[in-house]
DNA sequence: AGGATGCTTCGATTAACATCGAACTATGAA
DNA sequence: TTCATAGTTCGATGTTAATCGAAGCATCCT
């Protein structure tokens, strides 16, 4: 018997399509009920419950009750490697339909778990790095001291986000652009706020964030401040 | 029936125990024969044969003839995957057996599909950065001025890797250090010199690459260089 | 040319897993 | 208290996929 990790134990889980279209389902950062999940994933809530209970032993999700409804969110080191997997699907050509006007714009701005992701997601997350809001490793990011000014500026509950446990700022490589966008706290943060301000809202059913037209105007200007160094 | 990406094909080409054993093998960067790999996963020739059709249709392996041999080598962003679902496994204790000498051995420095991982990869990495050879952004690093001196004084051979296909250099995020460890053509050189040089040399049958106590020395020496600011 | 080796293909077999109807439990509303 | 809804569990069924022996093809060695 092989020794070492059992990464077909967690292959397995996502080669299931019923359990694939739930854990996508679940991309989208939201809570899900189980038959929300069942109705995603086109079984019974039978057959979902069956593969809820897989999944959640694998802690590749966690349940939450709340009266009779069961909601289940998914681990964020999972959302990762789907994200992952989902560029390798769409560089191999393995989609279920023909790409269509959807994929550009999901392709243009995306949740990814609870952050921006897409082009604008990289693009917020170059003009952060370029303008020395934030620096050092990818996958350890801090904020500058005139990132602490910007992010005060902009409403970002900073005290919060350093009492929070979970990663202030990472990297998350995003398979459409093939660069990073900002994941983390600030970035689930920065993404709250876009919706607060009433620039970007998300598509039902989708994972798209579709920005107004006077959003995408902010948004832009946001990006477009004068280069310091 | 619905639309996206197909991430359920590639957790089930990577679900199934034997093809995951494979995958596995191949992450030496070593190219293997069908035979090799077959004992690898513990099955016949014909199921092997079957297997590595499924991997080659879906391009997670590429084929080579060589006479009657039959060689296959894993495809780079598929091993990026299979790094992130190595670490995913070990850190939800999805392992085959209890870990043992091997593991402390593969945490400190492996091959990661043909560069240096494990905490000496990260080590390597973290210098190149702190000491201003490479900059940029971790998904397209750049070759600075004085990094071009130092490869070149390393006996690195950089006109061979500007004309490359391949990324120069990138990050890869080390599963065991929770850090990244350099990958693309500079990675894979540096490692090829370190062989070169007697500091260190690949386990037989394993990722585990074994530091010599002398080339320990030198690559500690290469690091603990003063810092440039 | 004949034998050996590496690998592929085919067909039969077996095991594993997903599925859902029925029954049940837990929670909420009237 | 009763009824409705959400979700779980159980058992039976069907489907899918992995497995290997046998046969065959391609390549290499004597």
């Amino acid at each position: 018997m092989k020794e070492g990790p059992n990464i077909a134990l967690a292959g397995s889980l996502i080669g299931d399509p019923a359990r694939a279209n739930m854990l996508l389902a679940l991309m989208s950062g939201k809570a899900l009920t189980a038959s929300e999940l069942a109705r995603e994933a086109g079984i019974t809530v039978q057959t979902a419950s069956f593969h809820l209970a897989k999944l959640t032993d694998a802690e590749f999700i966690q349940p939450r009750k709340q009266g009779r409804h069961r909601y289940f969110n998914l681990a964020e080191d999972v959302a990762v490697i789907l994200e992952q997997l989902i560029g390798l699907a769409a560089s191999r050509g393995h989609t279920r339909t023909r790409t269509g006007p959807n994929d550009l714009a999901l392709r243009k701005a995306r949740i990814c778990y609870d952050h921006l992701a897409g082009e604008s997601g990289v693009q917020l997350f170059d003009f952060l790095k370029t303008q020395g809001l934030i620096c050092g490793p990818d996958e350890d990011l801090q904020i500058s001291n005139s990132g602490t000014d910007f992010f005060n500026s902009f409403e970002i509950d900073l005290d919060a986000m350093y009492r929070s446990k979970r990663p202030t700022c990472k990297a998350c490589l995003d398979w459409s652009a093939r660069r990073s966008h900002l994941a983390g706290w600030l970035g689930a943060a920065l993404l709250q706020k876009f919706f607060q301000l009433g620039w970007a809202r998300r598509l039902d059913n989708s994972r798209i964030i579709q920005f107004s037209p006077s959003g995408e105007q902010k948004f832009q200007a946001l990006l477009d401040v004068p280069k310091r160094n």
